[in-house]
DNA sequence: CACCATGTTCCTTG
DNA sequence: CCAAGGAACATGGT
């Protein structure tokens, strides 16, 4: 469930139930999330610590944990990957076929579970050093994003996906950011009017804060145990029919009339991603 | 069987 | 040294 959005909508429901509570047991299933941390590591650091806080960062959450010995607090990373999710359950509950990782917390279990495994629950705070900043943070002026982008020469919908330029803007959401911005993904980064950023900068957060309002105002399962699972992101939604279809304009929508123009949405491949973009609205110039 | 998938990181190439 | 492109990671859906 991966971009900037679901995480932010994930993060607000765990949060007020996470906070002040006790681990008491780790049981890890695929040490690989742990990377770089070890099992043994994990363990040592999380039990008998709680929960004081979880907060977002780009796509990572971070959940800040006080130890039992002492004042001193400590940050636990996740990151969702391409199919990693994080719920309460039942300590009883049945056992999800790709739960990774497990944090007794007494009468509930939190599970972080990922199919593919490429996700992260590590004490690894390295990464989060690498973003750039977050798309509705004061320092993401234009001045910022036209300097940024003035250096790369890569189509701007690759650059988009670059986390150390704004954290948090994924395939999806830079698909649509570039259609609601009406710039076409394949202009070089470093020919963006200054028009053009500034209109892509509020279609970033535009279009971000819009599908946080969204997952924030839908039914959504978290655990996923029927099969409509809840999870808001594309392809995911099962709650009242036709509010998914309507969500996204652009994203896996080839073929489909262009909401705006009624032109043929078209798919390319950039940097082994798919895009999607009306060829009309998106025209590459000042739109 | 083929191809596709919300992400990040590492390796190679130029 | 840097930028860009591709493969790898691992599993499942169509």
């Amino acid at each position: 469930m991966p971009e900037l959005p679901e995480v932010e909508v994930l993060v607000r429901h765990l949060a007020p139930m996470l906070e002040g509570k006790t681990i008491r047991g780790v049981q890890v299933r695929r040490e690989r999330v742990l990377r770089p941390t070890t099992e043994a590591g994990l363990k040592r650091e999380l039990r008998g610590a709680k929960f004081v806080g979880v907060i977002r960062r780009g796509k990572f959450l971070l959940f800040t944990l006080r130890r039992s010995t002492g004042r001193s607090t400590f940050t636990l990373l996740g990151h969702l990957g391409m199919t990693g999710r994080m719920f309460l359950q039942p300590v009883n509950a049945p056992v999800a076929k790709h739960a990774a990782v497990f944090l007794a917390l007494g009468k509930l279990d939190f599970v972080f579970e990922d199919t593919r495994y490429f996700g992260r629950f590590t004490l690894d705070t390295g990464p989060i050093k690498l973003l750039g900043p977050e798309p509705f943070g004061d320092e993401f002026t234009p001045g910022y994003f036209a300097e940024a982008l003035r250096r790369s020469a890569q189509p701007i919908k690759v650059k988009l996906l670059d986390q150390s330029l704004v954290a948090g803007v994924g395939n999806i959401y830079a698909s649509e950011a570039l259609f609601d911005a009406r710039i076409s993904p394949r202009i070089s980064a470093r020919r963006l009017t200054r028009e053009q950023i500034e209109r892509l900068r509020r279609s970033i957060r535009n279009v971000l804060s819009a599908a946080i309002v969204f997952g924030s105002t839908v039914p959504l399962d978290w655990s996923g145990a029927s099969r409509g699972d809840g999870l808001f992101y594309y392809g995911q939604y099962g709650g009242v029919p036709g509010v998914y279809e309507e969500r996204l304009q652009v994203y896996d929508r080839a073929g489909h009339p262009c909401p705006r123009c009624g032109a043929s949405i078209k798919r390319i491949v950039q940097a082994a991603r798919s895009t999607f973009f009306c060829p009309r609205c998106q025209c590459g110039g000042s739109g």
